[in-house]
DNA sequence: ACATAAATCCCTAAAAATGAGATTATTGTT
DNA sequence: AACAATAATCTCATTTTTAGGGATTTATGT
């Protein structure tokens, strides 16, 4: 069904990318189906797999991603410069007001949330640490949309048209660009209840080292707690966060890894 | 240097397995090294489990893993039976103690947790989620060992007796034996301070179906906050928390899995 | 014990992986 | 800006795996 041919490590890191939020288990019999392996072929995948904890067999049900996973995360968060540099400015964030704080990276044409912290009770943002976001709308989305080079973003803004016309930003791509443009200017997005109804989003992007930003430092908050002037303030204050995050970013880089 | 002959996507895979607490991120040179990989081959490999987003490459500093690791540890919390019947556990538990209540399961010679809650600020206990633990000393190693079979147990007590003497649980592979018959008798293990210096860990054993535990529940508490009856009334609570996950992972394995 | 389904084994043609060495990018330096 | 040093990629012939049809074994349910 995919078109893999010819790589046999690709053909079995492929099994990982079924997994989804919609399909959290496999068994063999569909993943035959939907990956076109040949049993024995796909069987001696899964052994591996499974071997190497990334996936996980229970009786009766199918396949899941296994414990490994876990140990993974664990030394991701221990090793990811961003989360580890942006993870104070969070804790800043959310102690300053009710909110959500995130970090979103972008990778592979999708952005996903690294790092959360949080300061209400009942997060009304839907979007946890390890859930991939919608790529054209929200403040994040927006956020790292504006600042890309117009190579890049003319594709992108035709890929998501329907979704930023949707949300008001033009009916063209010339116009969705020269809404984008303006973000650029102010150097954050806002988004009112775009992802989530009645929850305000304001990101601002977070660089590395080049020219496009690699990933997004964001606020979401209760849109009846905030007015004009508070979303300034706050916005001010995640364009400082996206600045800091990405001065020591690159310091990082400069240097060479740390400890 | 490792001998995973003949097989390219084992070899792959072992790129993911050289990642560790005091090895986060590696340069190619390196991994050749390490793995005695050729150039060109290594390459490919690390050019394809970037593209998998499960190493990501930042330009001064090596390789560490990648962005696909926080989305599949999203997914695997979603899916894992035994992080979503155990989780209403660990709140329990946090609630009505001072303490730290974690999930930690078995796997391939290991032993990792996978779920933690806590209900005091600075948690003296130190390992978080995806940190695999020792396996031969604290209530948790105790409390998977001691119901494990003898034909699985022994061999076990010989790799890890220099510590199982340490903290006194017998001289001789018999004694401790022994010994952990009588934590089986118990239903439970308690540990002092034998991981953390002052924190008294208590652990009971967690099963699939099957005769060996797949995992184990268990509080760590501050040493001063407990005294022997603190001890009684927290070990049943957890032992209860043991059998009621246990059976609700018995009846999805019956019906097969429900969501 | 028996039937049914699931997983593994066996095998060889066909295809992909490998690595030495050359080549080309990338980066840092004067 | 040219250059040196390093890092990453490419080429290609050879060797090694891989793949998958079909048979077989193992697990599972009745």
């Amino acid at each position: 069904m995919t078109e893999n041919a010819g790589n046999s490590l690709k053909r079995g890191l492929a099994i990982l990318e079924v997994f989804s939020e919609d399909r959290l288990e496999w068994t063999p019999e569909e993943l035959m189906e939907k990956l076109g392996y040949s049993r024995p072929t796909l069987y001696r995948y899964l052994k591996t797999l499974r071997e190497a904890g990334l996936l996980s067999s229970s009786a009766n049900a199918g396949f899941t991603l296994g414990p490994k996973v876990v140990e993974m995360d664990f030394l991701l968060r221990k090793s990811d410069a961003l989360i580890l540099n942006g993870q104070k400015h969070l804790k800043n964030l959310t102690e300053r007001y009710a909110c959500t704080a995130l970090l979103v990276r972008r990778y592979g044409g999708r952005i996903l949330c690294v790092a959360s912290e949080r300061s209400v009770a009942n997060p009304r943002s839907s979007y946890p640490r390890g859930r991939p976001m919608p790529l054209g709308r929200g403040a994040i989305a927006r956020s790292l949309m504006a600042f890309l080079p117009r190579r890049q973003l003319v594709p992108m803004i035709e890929r998501h048209m329907e979704d930023l016309r949707s949300i008001g930003l033009g009916n063209t791509v010339e116009e969705v660009y020269e809404s984008l443009r303006r973000v650029k200017r102010a150097g954050y997005a806002v988004a009112f209840g775009e992802v989530t109804p009645g929850v305000v989003g304001i990101a601002a992007p977070v660089y590395d080292a080049g020219r496009s930003p690699v990933a997004s430092v964001c606020v979401t908050i209760a849109g009846h707690l905030v007015n004009g002037n508070d979303i300034d303030e706050i916005s001010a204050h995640v364009r400082q966060a996206g600045r800091e995050i990405s001065e020591a970013l690159s310091l990082e880089r400069e240097n060479g890894k740390v400890g």
